[in-house]
DNA sequence: AATGAATGAGAGTTCATTCAT
DNA sequence: AATGAATGAACTCTCATTCAT
C-alpha cells in the first residue's frame, strides 16, 4: 500500500489560484464560492475542507500575496554597491514585482479599504510595509553614512520612495492614458534622488 | 396657503451623508440600505423615492466627493507668486482638503477597486485626475519658462507630486505609526522640488 | 357665488377609465395605483377620494362592465318576430355587443379565475347570467309555444346559445388565425338552430 | 457505495404539485414562494434549485397540464365506429378528462388572461387547440366522407364542439346552480350533432 | 378637493454554510 | 476526500395606503 500523497497543498493552492481569480473580477462580496468552487475544478463541499469561510479565504489570498513579495525581496543582494546604484538595483526588483502583480491591484485596493475595519489585514499591511522598510533602510542609511547623500532622515526618505512607487500605480488607475507606470515611476525617483544627493 | 417647500434637495443631502457614513462603516456591499435609512432618519421606502437603487447611491456618493474637491480648488489664487511658492500654496490647500477628505478613505479605496469593473468610477477618477492635473501643470510650467525651474517635462513633475500625495496617505494606511501624512507628504516634495530647482 | 358642480361622477368615471386601462394591459396585480392615477391625470391620494382602495377598484370596473351591457340589452325589441328571427335579432346584438368588448377580455378571464375566491364577483357573474337568460329564454319558449322549435328545455338551448359565444371567444384566444369569433359563432349557432327547429 | 439516487424529478413534481395548489387558492401573483415550499415540504432555497423563477414555475405548470392532455387524448381509438359513435366516445372521453381537470379551473382563466401579454403561454395554448383540432377532425371528416353527416366544413364543426365545451363550462362558473357541465355539455351536443346529420 | 411625500410590511431572490451520503 | 442537495437568514426593492398641507 503506497502511501497516499498529500493532496493538501495542491488543493489549497488551487483554491487560492481560482479565488484569486474571481475576486479580482467581482470583488470580494461580489465572488460567491460557487464561482470559487468551479474555478478550481472543484465541488462548494470540497472548499469548505480546506478553508473554513469565505472571510478565511480573503485572508489566505492576503497572505499569499504578501509572502510571495518577501521571499523575493529577501534574495536581493548589493553588496559592494554604491548607494545610488543599490536604490536603483531595488527599484529595478521592486518594479519588475510591481508589474507581475499589477493585475492584482482591484483586489489590493479592496484590501486597503478592508484595513479600516480588519485588524487582521491591518497587521498584515503593516508587516508587509515594515519589511519593504527594512530592506530600503540600510542602503539609504549607507548612502548617509558614506556621504554619497546628503545628511537628511532615511526614513523619510524611505517613505518618499515608498510614496511615488505606490502613488504612480494609483495615478495610473485614475487615468491609464496619462501614466506609465514604470517610466513614471522611474522620473519621479531620479528627480528625487537628485534632491537627495550631495552638492559636490 | 403656504406652498409646501421643495423638501428634495434636503433629503438628498440626508440620505447621501448617511449613505456616507454607512459606507465608510461597513464598505458598499455589506452597508444595508436599512442603516442607510435609518441613519437619514428615514424610511427605507422614502430612500427610493430619492435614489433608485443601491449603484446609484454609490455613484451618488462618488459625484458628490469630486464636487467637492473642484469647486475648492478652482478658488486657488496664485497670482504674482513664484513658482515655487504657488506651487507650495497649491500644496497646502490640497493637504487641507486631503486632511478634511481623510475618514473617507475607506470609501476612496473601494472606488479604486471598483474602477477596475466601472465604466462610470473610471470616468470619474479620470475626471478628477484630469482636473488636478489643469491646475497644477500651469503653475509648473511657469517655473520652468521662468528659469526657476530646470529644463523638464512639467507633466512628469505633475505626476510626481501627485504620486506623492496618493503615496503617502497609503504608506499611513500600512502603518499609522510611522507615517504622518502631512509631515511626510511635506518633507518628501521638499526633495522632490530641491531635485527640479535650477542649480544656480 | 355659482353652486359648484359635482365633478364627483366624472371623477369616478375618468379613474375606472383608466383603470380598465391598466388592468387590460398588465393584470389586477401588476397594475400599480400610481399608474392608475397617472392614466387618470389625478395623483394617488386623490384615488383614494373615491374608491378606497384597489379591491374596491376591481369590483367597480367589473360593475361596470355588467351594467353596460345591461341597459343596453334590455333595449332589445322584438315583438312579432319569429322566434328564429328574434333570436337571430338577439344573437346579432349581442354580438355587437362582444365585438365591442373584445378588447376587455384580458379582464373578463381574470374575473373568472377570480370568481373562484371572491364572492362579490361571483354574485355579479351570476347576476349577468341571469340576466342573459331572462332576456333570450322567453324568446325560445315562444318558438317553442308556437311549435316553431321542437319540443325542447328553453334553459338547455339557452345554454347551449351561450356556450357557443362565450367558447368560440375562448377558442379564438386559443388561436387567433384559426378561429373567426364572429364568424365561427353565427355558423355554430345556425347548426344549433338547425337541430332545434322542427321537422315539417 | 451506493451511488446517490437522482432525486431531481422527484423534487420538481413535489414542487409543481405545490405550486398548483398554492396557484389555485390565491392565483398566480398572490401565490408566495414560501408557500409553495412549505406545501412542497422543502425550503424556500430549494425551490429555487429546481426553477429559477416564479414565472418559470407558472409557465412548468401550463406545461404539464397541457402535456398531461396530450398523452391521453392520442391513446383514443376509434376505428371501425361510425362518425358519431366516435364523436361520442371522444366526447366521453373529453368530459371525463375535463372533469378531472376541473379544479384546474382558477387557474386555466389565469393562463387565459395572462395569454393576452405573455407569449410562452399564447404559444402553449395554440399548440394545445391544434392538438385537439388534430383529433378530431379526422373523425368529422370521416362523418361526412361516409355521408354520415352533411356537406359541412369539417373545422367549423370541430369548432362549435369546442366552443360548446369552452363555454359550458364558463357558464357553469357564472352560475354552478343553473349550468350541470356535464349534461349540458351533452345536450348541446346532440343538438349540434342533430343539426349535422344528414336527413335521411 | 387635491396633493405627493412618507411609510413599512412583504415579496422574490441569493448565497454562505452544512451534512448525509 | 469529495460531493451537491438542502437550508434559511438576509438583502434589495415595490407598492398600497396614509395624512399633513
Amino acid at each position: 500500500m503506497s502511501p497516499r500523497r498529500d493532496v493538501s497543498e495542491e488543493r489549497k493552492s488551487q483554491i487560492l489560484d481560482a479565488a484569486e481569480a474571481v475576486f479580482m473580477q467581482k470583488g470580494f462580496e461580489n465572488a460567491r464560492m460557487e464561482d470559487i468552487a468551479q474555478g478550481a475544478g472543484l465541488s462548494k463541499g470540497t472548499l469548505y475542507l480546506y478553508y473554513n469561510s469565505k472571510d478565511e479565504l480573503i485572508v489566505a489570498i492576503l497572505d499569499r500575496i504578501f509572502e510571495r513579495d518577501f521571499t523575493e525581496m529577501e534574495n536581493l543582494d548589493v553588496t559592494g554597491m554604491t548607494a545610488v546604484a543599490a536604490i536603483w538595483q531595488f527599484v529595478a526588483f521592486a518594479t519588475a514585482e510591481t508589474s507581475a502583480m499589477l493585475h492584482l491591484l482591484p483586489i489590493a485596493y479592496e484590501y486597503l479599504s478592508l484595513a479600516f475595519r480588519n485588524e487582521t489585514v491591518q497587521a498584515a499591511l503593516k508587516q508587509y510595509f515594515n519589511q519593504y522598510l527594512d530592506i530600503l533602510l540600510p542602503l539609504i542609511q549607507h548612502g548617509i553614512n558614506t556621504g554619497e547623500f546628503r545628511q537628511v532622515d532615511a526614513k523619510e526618505i524611505a517613505i518618499a520612495i515608498g510614496a511615488i512607487f505606490e502613488g504612480t500605480i494609483i495615478l495610473w488607475v485614475y487615468d491609464k492614458s496619462l501614466v506609465d507606470p514604470i517610466q513614471n515611476t522611474r522620473t519621479s525617483l531620479e528627480l528625487l534622488l537628485e534632491g537627495i544627493l550631495s552638492k559636490s
